[in-house]
DNA sequence: GTGGTCTAGACCACC
DNA sequence: GTGGTCTAGACCACG
């Protein structure tokens, strides 16, 4: 998963997020059936705000690429 | 009655405990008016905590597959 | 809704919260679509652990007195 | 509440923990709505068999003395 | 802030 | 041995 955020560029921080994780469960850094990083996490790493870091998770999960389960967490889709 | 759980997956452990459980009902593994395995089994066999596997338990009873006789333990539901 | 839980006493102290809480919305205290008090505030109020308020909000919602709504809080059924 | 048990007379030991107990309420030692000593207490106090403690429950309970309530113990019944 | 999930430990009566 | 109750703490997504 990149380590870098351009918060200045044209590109919104969330798209940036949102290509970031998709590269990483593309390239199977994130495995099917495991946990990508709290919402919490990715706060604390990339410096976004907590809004970012959701507006990235719903449009993961839009994409199909990744589920939400309450009180776990959020999960690359199986298949 | 299936032997493995996945505590890093997207599913609460106690449905996949009531999921597990319910599999082994409705396949015959147990029978109606045969004991189910004991919350402490459960805890040792999977290494869930204790309340995780009252919350399976709970969920089963609610379902009407298993009665609890108290002293004694849970029951597969006869009829 | 009464102010006083015996933690020494027979009853369950969920037991006591779960008739506290359904008192005060049988008498109007809490009105229909108006939210109960919070987990948090049941813990800190009443001086009881977080399962056991979670166990009390439990019966409430199975009873139908209580709908929750996520990221919100509980709320008295309205109807 | 008495604190002896004499193990080789007459009276069955049973009697003695229920008299003994029931004094120890009628003399306002043990308060109404407050717990009774636990099974496991009364097998320590008075190296009595477990079956003997909880008969003697048992009999307070018939008495209308006692109330038990599952998963909490044994107490003073109000009124 | 909200409730949902989970762990680890304790004590209870009952069989 | 059985399940039921309770505490204290943690982490999660969602608003």
């Amino acid at each position: 998963m990149e380590l870098e955020i351009d918060h200045e560029g044209p590109v919104p921080v969330y798209r940036q997020l949102v290509d970031s994780i998709r590269a990483a469960i593309e390239s199977g850094e994130f495995q099917p059936g495991r946990p990508i990083p709290s919402v919490v996490q990715l706060v604390q790493t990339y410096g976004v705000a907590r809004g970012t870091a959701l507006k990235a998770l719903r449009v993961l999960v839009d994409e199909g690429l990744v589920e939400i389960v309450q009180g776990r967490g959020a999960y690359v889709t199986r298949r």
